[in-house]
DNA sequence: CTAGGGCCTG
DNA sequence: CAGGCCCTAG
């Protein structure tokens, strides 16, 4: 059988197909053979198949239920049989009735029986996974009334379809790539593996919703169909739609001559269809864990690329805080607590080359509905605007929330509406898992930033939210995670009280836990360039003002912390006003605003470069910047 | 040519 | 704050 991929892109070269894999009956695409790593290292019980299992107990429960009442011989001899399901109230209920309230979640294949009866069944379920993920071409549809032809034309359809997703973020991505070049070599690599994964993803998402749909109207049409034509001819259709092992049919045939009737052909059928269910929730669940789990490879394998960077002892502290996130990670119901939440505020720059901080994208947003209007589905806990320098301490995240917020926004969506998550995620209400990820509206711009902060304990890495969120974005400036943060923002910031010209020489030795390259010290620089900038307009503007105010001498202005012109510096660079201000800053700025009000006064601003001679001067006037800034932990 | 700085704009 | 563009010093 040709096991072409629905979806190319997302098929790995390097995978062959064994068809005969009985255990397989993932997609190709989906198989467990690309993920081979250590998964030691992430330990959460994905949420997809959390819900998932949650479903495939439910079903097996039934199905339990219903064997108590089936005779053995049904049980022990009619492996096959292929009675049309008259019976199909379940078929809708099973599939989105995910919000039991079992909390029995692992009652896994030990405790069921699988009798001879059921792997004969769980072979055709196989086989029409296979169907599913046939190529185009290998089956003809000639017969539609034909149940293979029905599958097949299905698998068509997933295909086309996933092959026509595929294509717009492709184009998107492409879009983005063209701005710069340079750093594609760098980042191909893990961008092109995160990009799988969101693919796969996806793919799975929507093949798990096709095939609900798919199934029922299959019974749906079958039942019908037994009614008008009677059980025993369309069994046999279906049976050649669904098998195509012939022993298993002639086996099945004659169970059926020595069936118990059409009670028990009922219930086996009934057992059937759960078995299907259950057995392509399980297919797609372990899918998808093990892309959580690859992801989760990636992101762990990077971490410790973040450690060097770092003094001996923060590699330590890391090390162990690394440890208790695992910890945490694992707990999947535990309620969220308080933690650091740059993780999220920052996020990659939307093209190359390009920088990666910028916080004032950084300010959350709730999620959009489809109709790009701004919901609220849950009670917020949390402020969703925070001064950047507040956020550290106000806005939990759990690893959980991501991972929740994925599943029902989608890579796509903006991690900056997590925090309208609860606290604690209630799976009965999470049955989204069909949720279609194309019903967000895709926001160009995620908040930018870095999440980075790898000290932090408790945060899924900065990597790991781009990755999820903005795959297709280039990681900029330093795939190292070396992104700036927030708090390098800050400590800027506080920096440009002593420096306003720091040279680049000066900003390594204060960002010593920042992995410098060409991208993140034209950051800085921009940074000071735009502190600088913001620094002289209010000179500029404060110096007119005492102009317009008919201040006849430059003695009568100074600069004091009471002063306008320095309550407008400190909340721009000292915010949270937690920092004392040295006061050789309040001398420069005093000086600063004479230059520009004794240039004003003679009439030099008619030159355009008349702003040069007053930089001129206040480059002279730095100070040295304290060795407490020095600390990889300052802030 | 490159690094930096300034200016303008989004 | 980020990007782009221009300019200049080395």
């Amino acid at each position: 059988m040709n096991l072409t991929p629905p979806d190319q892109s997302i098929h790995n070269p390097n995978e062959v197909c064994v068809e005969d894999n009985k255990a397989d009956v993932m997609l190709p695409c989906f198989r467990r053979d690309m993920y081979e790593e250590p998964l030691s290292s992430y330990h959460n019980s994905p949420l997809i198949s959390h819900l998932l299992r949650k479903t495939i107990h439910n079903k097996r429960s039934i199905l339990n239920n219903n064997q108590l009442y089936m005779p053995a011989t049904s049980i022990s001899s009619s492996s096959m049989v292929e009675s049309r399901p008259t019976i199909t109230e379940t078929a809708q209920d099973d599939w989105s009735n995910l919000s039991s309230k079992d909390s029995q979640l692992e009652s896994a294949s030990p405790e069921y029986p699988l009798s001879e009866h059921v792997q004969a069944k769980r072979a055709r379920v196989e086989n029409i996974i296979r169907g599913m993920a046939s190529s185009p071409s290998d089956k003809s549809h000639a017969d539609r009334e034909n149940s293979e032809s029905e599958v097949s034309r299905y698998g068509r359809e997933v295909y086309k379809e996933n092959k026509r997703k595929q294509k717009l973020p492709q184009h998107q991505e492409h879009n983005h790539s063209g701005i710069s070049e340079t750093n594609l070599d760098a980042n191909a690599s893990r961008e092109e593996e995160c990009h799988k994964l969101r693919k796969q993803l996806q793919s799975m998402q929507r093949l798990l919703h096709q095939l609900q749909e798919k199934f029922l109207h299959m019974y749906d049409h079958s039942s019908s169909e037994s009614e008008e034509k009677g059980e025993q001819q369309d069994s046999h259709d279906l049976d050649v739609g669904m098998n195509s092992d012939n022993s298993n049919t002639h086996e099945h045939k004659d169970s059926w001559k020595l069936g118990d009737g059409c009670l028990s052909l009922q219930r086996d059928q009934k057992n059937l269809q759960e078995m299907l269910k259950c057995e392509l929730s399980r297919a797609i669940s372990e899918s998808i864990d093990m892309v959580f789990r690859r992801l989760s490879v990636i992101l762990e394998n990077q971490s410790p690329q973040l450690h060097l960077c770092q003094s001996p002892e923060h590699s330590n502290m890391e090390k162990q805080e690394q440890q208790a996130r695992s910890r945490e990670s694992s707990e999947l119901e535990t309620a969220t607590k308080p933690r650091p939440a740059e993780c999220f505020e920052s996020t990659p720059s939307h093209s190359p080359e390009h920088q990666t901080e910028a916080l004032s994208l950084v300010v959350r947003k709730p999620p959009l509905n489809p109709l790009g209007s701004v919901t609220h589905p849950v009670k917020r806990p949390y402020p969703l605007h925070q001064p950047p320098f507040q956020f550290s301490h106000s806005t939990p995240l759990h690893d959980s929330q991501i991972l929740e917020h994925l599943l029902k926004y989608g890579p796509h969506a903006n991690f900056s509406g997590i925090s309208c998550l609860p606290p604690s995620l209630d799976r009965s209400s999470t049955d989204s898992v069909a949720l279609p990820w194309e019903s967000i509206a895709m926001r160009s711009k995620v908040s930018s930033g870095h999440l980075g902060q790898h000290h932090r304990p408790g945060a899924l890495s900065q990597v790991a939210i781009e990755s999820l969120c903005l795959p297709q974005v280039k990681m900029e400036c330093g795939q190292l995670q070396k992104g700036l943060t927030p708090n390098h923002l800050k400590k800027a910031k506080l920096m440009f009280f002593y420096t306003r010209y720091p040279s680049s020489n000066i900003l390594k030795a204060y960002f010593p836990d920042v992995k410098f390259n060409r991208c993140i010290t034209s950051q800085l620089i921009k940074w000071f360039s735009n502190f600088r900038e913001f620094y002289y307009i209010q000179m500029e503007k404060f110096a007119r003002h005492a102009i317009v105010d008919g201040v006849s001498d430059v003695k009568d202005i100074s600069v004091t912390r009471d002063s306008e012109v320095f309550r407008a510096l400190n909340m721009h660079y000292n915010k949270a006003n937690d920092f004392q201000v040295p006061e050789r800053f309040l001398e420069v700025a005093e000086i600063t605003l004479h230059e520009f009000y004794n240039a004003i006064s003679l009439s030099k601003d008619s030159d355009p470069s008349w702003k040069k001679a007053i930089y001129k001067i206040i480059g002279k006037l730095d100070s040295d910047v304290p060795d407490e800034f020095k600390s990889p932990s300052y802030l």
